[in-house]
DNA sequence: GAGCACTGC
């Protein structure tokens, strides 16, 4: 069985590549779209469980009956445009309340992901209104705007589930210190819980409140803000209510109640590690189950129970509110029992059996709110396909003619490639629709797309149309889609997967949970009763894993040990995991901090460990940049540029799609690519475009660069000076001069970060790592592909396991270098 | 000459 084949029998008998070509071809030989879809419509039929119209005769000739409810359409998005919520506070409360119509915000594609400079607007406008008072004064929360739109908000409030509990919820944080709260989508948990407690005597300084997401902190930051009738983050010191996420931190001296990241939240932690700035950490979202949220959990774990013993400095105990969607109480509540039951035992017992005693269960509180989600009814194939795209394709249209409008359809796909296949589908068969139909709108959404693209799916629904929104997971959680009344779930999303033996990632389209295919059949229900079809048998979900495995078990986990590390958790083995990560994993992990430096021989962490921790970049790279910073090679400026490059998520150097295209971007680019290999030819883009003071965009444009990536390329720069100053580092934030970079400089740090992702080139032209002797492909996107003078040896700063396995961003580096910097890492 | 889901500091 061939490499490819192997993967293939891997994810389940993925054979889409194929089928998609079938069909293309397919059209381009019968032209007629509706005689083609008709050969391969059998298995659809079978969805038909009321004896409705098959998909070949509503295809063949659709009478003008199959339409009937279609009544001219009024265009919806306008008939809602009265009143309503911040979409994003929509997006948290998940859920619309069935008697309130979503509003006119709901159109402002604000939560799709901004970008940062959009983000720091936002706060300015919305203060803008409130500032204007008439005298002039540094408006105060008692401006009467803000006073008249908090009344108008109380009355929403009061109807949401949570509302009635808010008494029980006070009552049993005074009872307890730990808070295990359900809430179903809907509750209002995330808006309401903070300012239920903000009034507690035990109250006295902030409440902090994670959300996995950015936009999710800043949306909730803004509502929370509204419906306090309070100013929000950093503009008046009168703000009760903040924010703190990076690049943007709006907290204020009276902020009583901040929303942040988990990230933001964690590295709080390094710097306070008793969160003494805190009387309570409500902790949101924590079925997502983010690698954060399982060391948040397990520090808040620590820091409650060695506060139960008596040895907190504090004068209030800590107070902890868990929230999830899900109800995984059980495992919550003891897991927080287990600790304060470990402070009773001897050390060494602890870690052992695990059976909870009652009594410490009882000093956990719950809490169970309901949410708000209309029915959804769920349709299974009747049995398994190959082929979902085509499935999904003879689904759409037959929603298409048989429900009427409104209701769009959102399908859930795997990736690009599916999402652009299907689109180019839809499109086609869309065409050959009888002209009395209807029209649909085929809408792809996923990440990688411009954020202009994104966001036309919040536009309003033309006349007489039906949006089809394909996407990835991203619809799952991060983006919610309006309108949507149908889902279609292909029953499988692309899982990163670490693997500790090799060192590499990999991501393969695999079979979704059964938590994860209720989610996505929820997102039917959000505004109106809705359905869902499953391109999979019933048997199918049942066979499901119940939840999405935790990203703990599934990632490399050297970043988190060393933050583990850095906030004292010298006994990683031994730290409360909510699931403890493969003990491999764990090994491989401490294993690479050991050989960058971070820790000693006896494992704890040292000052530069300590350095890395409070760098926002993997250890590997920040490994580099700390000793970019050393005397002898002085290089941390470049170094900076070439690591800021390389930690931003989307590429300097996009994809072309057409050949000429491609012609003339390599041309455009020429002057940026360096023979040294990929790291040179990021500084010297970095560079260039940080010199270009006149129009940055246009530069952009004229190299075939992507601005939206090096707008986040020098976000990130200017963080890390920033914080290498602060760190001693760096003496200025700026460089001094603009000498010529010393390359080789650069590569000996680039290397002594990388020295695993090193390679030799053998006699047969290919290369071969020297640690594991694994061959390795120099990846087409790199400058170093296809060199006719190939170097004697490279260092790679990406590993990437497909068909095959590549280097990406490669460095043409001597032999004797990687020698050198081995010796150092691995004494013989 | 390949192809990458989604977050976050």
């Amino acid at each position: 069985m061939s490499k490819k084949q192997n993967e293939e029998a891997h994810n389940g008998g993925d054979t889409q590549n194929a089928e998609i070509t079938r069909g293309k071809k397919r059209k381009r030989k019968g032209g007629d779209a509706g005689v083609d879809l008709r050969k391969g419509a059998g298995k659809v039929t079978k969805f038909d469980d009321g004896g409705k119209q098959p998909i070949e005769e509503v295809l063949s000739a659709v009478p003008t009956t199959s339409t009937k409810t279609p009544k001219p359409t009024e265009p919806k998005s306008f008939s809602r445009v009265e009143e309503g919520e911040a979409p994003e506070v929509e997006q948290r409360l998940k859920g619309p309340r069935p008697d309130q119509p979503r509003g006119k915000y709901e159109k402002r594609p604000e939560n799709v992901r901004d970008d940062p400079e959009q983000q720091r607007e936002q706060p300015k406008k919305a203060l803008s209104r409130p500032r204007k008072t008439p005298n002039g004064e540094q408006t105060t929360h008692r401006s009467p705007y803000l006073i008249k739109k908090r009344d108008e908000l109380l009355p929403k409030r009061k109807a949401l589930p949570i509302w009635s509990q808010a008494d029980a919820i006070r009552q049993r944080l005074r009872e307890n210190n730990v808070l295990v709260l359900t809430g179903e989508t809907g509750s209002g948990k995330s808006t309401q819980v903070p300012q239920f407690l903000q009034s507690e005597d035990w109250c006295t300084k902030t409440i902090a409140i994670t959300q996995p997401r950015r936009v999710a902190a800043i949306s909730l930051a803004r509502r929370v803000a509204e419906e306090m009738g309070s100013l929000f983050g950093a503009q008046s010191p009168a703000a009760k209510v903040g924010y703190s996420v990076r690049f943007d931190n709006a907290a204020g001296p009276n902020t009583k109640i901040k929303f942040l990241t988990e990230g933001m939240l964690l590295q709080e932690m390094l710097r306070d590690p008793d969160m003494k700035q805190y009387s309570a950490v409500v902790v949101d979202e924590v079925h997502e189950r983010s690698v954060n949220v399982d060391l948040i959990l397990g520090f808040l774990r620590n820091l409650v129970s060695r506060i139960g013993r008596g040895k907190g400095v504090r004068k209030h105990p800590l107070k902890v509110v868990v929230m999830s969607a899900t109800a995984d109480v059980e495992g919550l509540v003891n897991f927080f029992a287990e600790g304060l039951d470990e402070d009773l035992k001897a050390p060494e017992t602890s870690g052992g059996p695990t059976t909870v005693s009652q009594a410490a269960r009882d000093r956990i509180s719950t809490c169970f709110v309901e949410g708000r989600q209309f029915p959804v009814k769920t349709t299974y194939l009747p049995e398994p396909t190959l082929d979902w795209v085509e499935s999904a394709l003879k689904i759409i249209f037959q929603i298409h003619y048989k429900e009427p409008l409104p209701g769009d359809v959102l399908v859930f796909l795997t990736g690009q490639d599916k999402i652009e296949a299907l689109e180019k589908l839809v499109n086609d068969y869309a065409a050959a629709m009888d002209k009395d139909m209807p029209k649909l709108l085929a809408l792809p959404l996923f990440a990688a797309l411009p954020q202009q693209a994104q966001q036309r799916i919040f536009q309003p629904t033309p006349y007489r149309t039906r949006k089809v929104i394909l996407a990835t997971n991203i619809a799952e959680t991060s983006v919610t889609v309006p309108g949507v009344r149908f889902v279609v779930d292909c029953g499988k999303s692309k899982i990163k997967q670490y693997r500790s033996n090799l060192g590499l990632e990999s991501l393969l389209a695999k079979p979704i949970s059964k938590s994860a295919a209720i989610q996505r059949q929820g997102r039917a229900g959000r505004e109106a009763p809705g359905q869902c079809y499953r391109l999979y048998t019933e048997n199918d979900f049942k066979t499901l894993e119940e939840r999405t495995m935790p990203e703990i078990l599934r990632c490399d986990l050297s970043q988190s040990l060393l933050t583990m590390k850095a906030r004292g958790v010298n006994d990683v083995l031994h730290f409360p995991f909510l699931d403890r990560p493969p003990r491999e994993t764990l090994g491989k992990a401490l294993m690479q901090l050991f050989h960058l430096g971070a820790l000693n021989e006896d494992g704890t962490v040292n000052d530069l460990g300590i350095k890395m921790a409070k760098l926002p970049v993997t250890p590997t790279l920040a490994r580099i940049i700390v000793e970019a910073a050393k005397p002898e090679h002085d290089c941390l400026h470049d170094v900076i540029d070439i690591i800021s490059a390389l930690s931003t998520e989307d590429s300097i150097f996009f994809n072309i799609a057409t050949e000429e295209k491609r012609e003339r971007a390599e041309e455009a680019r020429r002057n940026l690519y360096r023979r040294e290999g990929d790291h040179m030819t990021f500084l010297v883009t970095v560079q260039q475009y940080a010199e270009e003071q006149t129009d940055r965009k246009a530069w952009c444009e004229r190299h075939f660069v992507s601005h939206r990536a090096m707008q986040s390329v020098m976000n990130i720069r200017k963080q890390l000076r920033q914080q290498c100053t602060q760190l001693k580092l760096l003496s200025s934030e700026a460089p001094t001069s603009s000498s010529s970079p010393n390359t080789d400089a650069i590569l000996a740090c680039i290397l002594r970060g990388f020295v695993s992702n090193t390679a030799r080139l053998c006699p047969d032209g290919s290369y071969k790592t020297f640690f594991h002797n694994q061959l390795v492909a120099v990846h087409p996107s790199s400058v170093m592909h296809g060199r006719k003078i190939k170097a004697e040896a490279i260092v790679f700063s990406e590993f990437l396991f497909t068909n095959k396995s590549y280097a990406k961003k490669v460095s043409a580096v001597q032999m004797n270098w990687v020698g050198d910097v081995m010796k150092e890492v691995v004494p013989m």
